[in-house]
DNA sequence: GGTTTTTCTGCACACGTTTGCAGAAATTCA
DNA sequence: TGAATTTCTGCAAACGTGTGCAGAAAAACC
């Protein structure tokens, strides 16, 4: 037995409309009946009801948000930041997992809009790139964090991977290291694709070669750095790898310990993101410093300033990374 | 210009009932003008309106989450088996992040109250404990992880506290600790006093003295892993620490690493959740496994039970930890 | 072909709000 | 006291959908 505005209307002795001005602090409704149909319904429990607000009003208030997986810290940090902003400026959040599953992503996008939220958020770079047309038609502001968009008609915050890179590389040659190895992402991923054109560009320009042979392929995963145990039954043998994501660092660190290689005696290891963990890894992990509660936050007043004027021209956003320096690639002396 | 069930009826030259009709599966259209109409609908661009639905039908097909922090890996995990079933039969999932901030916490409430979600499940203790006849005014099916419910109109799946902390406590006993200390979570909260009473009683079993000494405070976050420092300062110095969580078991290790102090040679370490990382500490850190995956899934068929009929009796659901032995407790001969 | 049955479709109301507009009540002014 | 103004309130329509009920169209039967 739902309470509405009309039953505070009835015992207030007013018209529901009244009721709705004097909630709503419409000044066309005097002081003294406001505070009587507030203190009635503050007595009946009346709780305004989002659906029928959102129904007339053609706002919802809400914000849909798509994520590969909430269990990736990186992905967890970043929703942390849009729930922040989001909550500061009365906006829910909608979550959508993808799970990199096609029909998932489908179905989130199908979900938010059905649900008619007012912007999209999407951190989860697949449905960036393979849903660009479909996101369109959804009406509302989309922001993308991390992937590449094929339109103009989405924005994007994004971290420079190219740059991040780069200085994950110019650190370990700048360390002495010559025969530097690298852990790829995952196939198809933008991030994949710039972080390794980083690293070769890192190559390139302190007129080191690039050996096919010490690029292999990571999933984003800790599972991934099972990989790493490769390299070492190639000649010559990387004295230094660059990781994809900490993720993927840490396995490989992981898989290195089990083979008794030291970090960062026999090998140098370094990570991107910069998640809470990489500080408490055994050694500490050197990497490049993704500002993901901040991209997140980033993200939502860029779609909240389009909710206002979608037509207003917001640039795409981009943020260098930072080298943070730890253990894992200092050699001790 | 969205495009409603009326522009298809108007195009597909029937009364809007029939659409609704039609693209609801009703055997009451026929095939024939099913076909036609979903046709049109397609062709249109046409999505359901939730908000219009949610309106008449008295259901959102939304689950209302409160939770403490997202960047907390084991809230992480649980929410993620929240989606899976939530995802599963249909349901979106509504996201409120309070923080352990009062402010925060009413407004979450208030919040899915106002977007009328069909159930909450709260994964806040904070939450749970506090706001038990707030919640209950919300007139939906509530169900608490892993806190204390202080009526019978909630339901919960907690995981057991007490045993799990025995569980963990005998370990160290059975490898021949004999003074014990134990690095407790934050004030007031279920499981801070349930994981020290499990301690207790392990201790009390064995005809080992309790200590009041060897009990410190951390915050069950990394940082509250300094504390344990303390522990150094007097006499007689534990061999052996149980920790109220995994991230304060981390922040331990940590802080150990720092001071010299080997573990597990010189002490012990035994943590609680086995989140991700607790595998891939140095060394892998002995824990009692909190299934939290499990749990949300759980949670979430729970309220799903209880959606269909609140008449209906659901017990609670207390789930015992398992003990993960690895290296952090171990010491090597 | 008329009657009964079956199959399908449309009307109209409901859900709980917001809001333009008209008009009632209260106030001010002459 | 009556007219003009100001202040407040209610009516009614709209948002987009679901659904009971009546009735039209089609099919089946005699």
């Amino acid at each position: 037995m739902r309470v509405s505005i009309k039953d505070v209307a009835k015992v207030a002795g007013v018209s529901h409309s009244t009721v709705s001005r004097a909630l709503a602090g419409n000044p066309l409704v005097s002081e003294r009946t406001r505070r009587r149909i507030e203190r009635h319904a503050q007595k009946l429990g009346y709780t305004p009801n989002a659906l029928a607000r959102g129904l007339v009003t053609q706002r919802t208030c809400a914000l849909g948000v798509i994520v590969t997986s909430i269990a990736d810290p990186f992905v967890a940090e970043v929703v942390r930041g849009i729930d922040q902003v989001a909550g500061d400026n009365g906006y829910r959040v909608v979550l959508g997992i993808s799970r990199n599953d096609p029909a998932r992503e489908v179905n989130a996008v199908k979900e938010l809009r059905e649900s008619r939220v007012d912007a999209v958020i999407v951190a989860s770079s697949r449905v960036g790139s393979l849903y660009g047309p479909h996101l369109q038609e959804i009406g509302v502001p989309i922001v993308l964090i991390n992937s590449q968009h094929p339109g103009t008609f989405l924005h994007s915050v994004a971290v420079d991977d190219m740059l991040g890179a780069k200085l994950a590389t110019q650190h370990l040659i700048a360390q002495g290291h010559r025969v530097i190895g690298h852990l790829r992402g995952p196939a198809g991923y933008r991030a994949t694709k710039n972080r390794l054109a980083g690293y070769r560009k890192a190559l390139r320009e302190a007129a080191l070669p690039f050996d096919p042979g010490l690029i292999q392929a990571g999933d984003g995963r800790v599972e991934g750095g099972a990989q790493a145990i490769t390299f070492w039954e190639q000649t010559p043998a990387p004295t230094a790898i660059f990781c994809y994501n900490d993720m993927t660092a840490i396995g490989a660190l992981h898989a290195l310990k089990q083979r008794g290689i030291r970090v960062p005696q026999d090998v140098s290891l370094v990570g991107f993101d910069d998640i809470a963990f990489a500080a408490y890894c055994d050694p500490p992990l050197t990497t490049i410093r993704q500002p993901m509660f901040e991209m997140g936050k980033r993200a939502t007043q860029m779609a909240l300033t389009l909710m206002r004027d979608p037509a207003i021209p917001v640039p795409d956003v981009i943020i260098p990374g930072e080298l943070i320096t730890r253990a894992s690639s200092i050699a001790p002396r």
